[in-house]
Order: structure tokens, then sequence, then C-alpha cells
RNA sequence: CGCGGGAUAGAGCAGCCCGGUAGCUCGUCAGGCUCAUAACCUGGAGGUCGUUGGUUCAAAUCCAGCUCCCGCAA
């Protein structure tokens, strides 16, 4: 069962790995996506047709036919990334030996919607794959074992997300095989040190001058590309945000001041230090440096973005 | 039919409303200045104004179609 981009490689190993048998794909409704509100099959979904494997996608989980024919099929383990939907208690019991889910965050840091961002945005060191048992709370269950990985200084959303979709296959690998002979691990999470993430949505990427310039430069990576990081110019417009950017000895001017803009990008006032950006994009246009759209752009020390 | 912005020199932009010789910042090339420079000064090269058609004495500019790019929303 999965949705998301980030679960095709562990579809695609389970699709090839000898001794496994691939019975059935669930996943999200195609949804109008797009300039053109084109409908847009979620990205799980070509490669298992394509594979000849039933594809099932219920509008809801809870009470749908694809319930019914999961507890039919009854499958040994039903394994579980980026579905997009919370499971219902009936799913959950249908794995003849388990139901397994797989979460891109060190468990129980980051339960929740945004795990990548958040780790990236915290400025944590390490993160990884988490295969754990599916329960009734929200990326509660006990944990089989995990895969870790060490972030890099310049990691972003987009290059954790690709490690960790390829580090997934690894740590199923490894677990299946524990499940099927009964030895598998099952370690109650510590609540005490849980975190949550929530779905991030546009809004969550707007620049808020009063943060520490470190923790911007962390959001402008951890943001990149979704939901990606603005700021809104002088003139009310918004721009769009890329890493690279880097944190910098700022002044005493208000956050937001513009200090400096040139061939070296822009640096811009903080709460505390200055945040140098060197990638923007504005309304309507292309992505480019700072570079080239201060050529045609006039931003002046002095001027005040909020 | 979701809303909207855009296509002009290698890059980023202005000019379009009010048709009449193609402009700015940067890059590039040459020369100069300087102990020196990514700084400064002088000069040069570089554009069928996305595409097709229409209106007109005359279209980057007005009108219609087409192609491509992008922001928002979902």
């Amino acid at each position: 069962m999965g949705s998301g981009e980030i679960a095709l490689p562990v579809l695609n190993w389970l699709l090839t790995a000898p001794g496994v048998s691939l019975e059935a794909v669930i996943c999200q409704p195609d949804k109008p996506a797009g300039r053109k509100n084109i409908l847009t099959p979620p990205p799980t979904k070509d490669p298992a047709v394509a594979a000849g494997i039933p594809v099932w996608q219920p509008e809801r989980l809870k009470g749908s036919d694809a319930v019914a024919a999961l507890q039919q099929l009854a499958p040994d383990v039903l394994v579980v990334m980026a579905y997009g939907q919370i499971l219902p208690r009936a799913v959950r019991q249908a794995g003849r030996l388990a139901c397994i889910n797989l979460h891109a965050s060190l468990l129980p840091r980051w339960r929740g919607a945004s795990p990548i961002q958040a780790v990236i945005a915290a400025g944590e060191a390490e993160s990884g794959i988490t295969v754990m048992h599916v329960a009734a709370g929200l990326d509660t269950g006990d944990i089989i074992l995990e895969e870790k990985l060490t972030l890099a200084p310049d990691e972003t959303g987009q290059s954790l997300h690709d490690r960790l979709a390829a580090l997934a296959p690894a740590a199923l690998t490894k677990a299946l095989p524990l499940l099927a002979a009964g030895t598998a691990p099952r370690t109650p999470q510590d609540t005490t040190r849980s975190t949550h993430c929530g779905k991030l949505d546009r809004s969550h990427g707007r620049l808020d001058w009063s943060r520490p310039a470190i923790e911007l430069e962390r959001q402008i990576r951890a943001f990149d590309p979704w939901p990606g990081t603005s700021l809104t110019l002088p003139d009310g417009k918004t721009l769009k945000v890329f890493p690279p950017a880097a944190a910098e000895p700022g002044t005493d001017a208000p956050p937001g001041t513009v200090l400096e803009s040139g061939k070296a990008g822009l640096l811009i006032s903080t709460a505390t230090g200055a945040l140098r950006i060197t990638e923007v994009q504005p309304e309507g246009r292309r992505r480019m440096t700072v570079a080239e759209f201060l050529a045609g752009n006039a931003l002046l020390p002095g001027q005040v973005c909020c």
C-alpha cells in the first residue's frame, strides 16, 4: 500500500525480489493536478499496472470493497509506505504475519506527514527508515528495525527524500525474513522522545525574518522542493528562494532589511545574523541566480522585505 | 473551460495603453587608467522584437489564431 514517489524503490523491489509475490497494490485515487487540472494517477500506479498487478484505489479505505478484498486475499504481510490514509483496524489485521509501515524518520522522532523536511529544519545529524508495526495511533507502532544515514551539510528535502527512498528496500530486505522466521524484534517507541510534524503547505514556506539566519538557511534546504521557501519584495510581489543560502554575521538593521545586493547575492538582515540568498524565482518567471535577477530588477540596500 | 504573469542581443529587464530609426543593467571583445583588481573610464560587436495571419503609408507597439515557459489554486 503506497501512493507517494518515495515508495517507488520499495514497489520496484517487491515486484522483482526473489521469494516475494506482490498480490495487489493499493494507492490513492487519481486526482486533478497541474495547471490544467488533469486527472493524474499517483506515482505508484503506473509501474504496478505495467507489471500486471491488480491496483485498488478506494476513495476512502474505511468500509470500502478494497478492505473486504484484502481480507479475502489474506496476504502474509501488508507493506505500507506513503499511502496517505489512516488504516482501519480491519486493514491492520489483514496481514497474516504483520502489517508493517516504512516511515522516513528515526522514530519516535518526527511522527507525522513531513519527517524529511522536519529533520533538516531541526538541524539534526541523522535520519533513516523505520520499519514498524502499524498501530492505531499515528506512527506509534512497535519498531522492528531502523536503517540510519547521516545528513550532508547541504542536504535538501529532495536529496534526503531520494536517499531515504533508496534506503527503504534495504530495510525491508532485512525485516521480511525476520517476520517470516518469527524472530523480528518488537520494540515499543519511547514516547518521551517523540516529536511530531504536520502536513506542510506553501504558507509554511514564508521566510520569517524574526527568526535566526541559521534556522532560515536550514528551512530553505529542508523545504526544497516542497513546499518551497519565499519572501515578499518591497513592492509586494513574491520571490521564491532556493538553496544554497548561508547564514552570516549581520548588523542591527531591522529584520528583513537588505544589507547588500550584488553579484555575491542578497544579504538580508534577520533577528540573529544575516541570510545570504543566491538563487531565486520571481512570479511568472523562471528560476535564476540573484545576479541575473538584479540585472533587471532594482533591489537596493536599505529596502525592506517582509 | 479554475485564476493569473510572461516570450525583445549571451543573461536579466524597459519600451506596448498614446503605432513612426531598438533602449537599460550585466556579460563579452578592444583600448585606457592603476602597484594591482571582480574597481573605474572610453569604444566596439551582438536582436528576422516566440510564431502565423490581419489592420495600416508605416507594427515590438493595435486585432485574431497558434506554440512554448512560469506563478497561484487544487
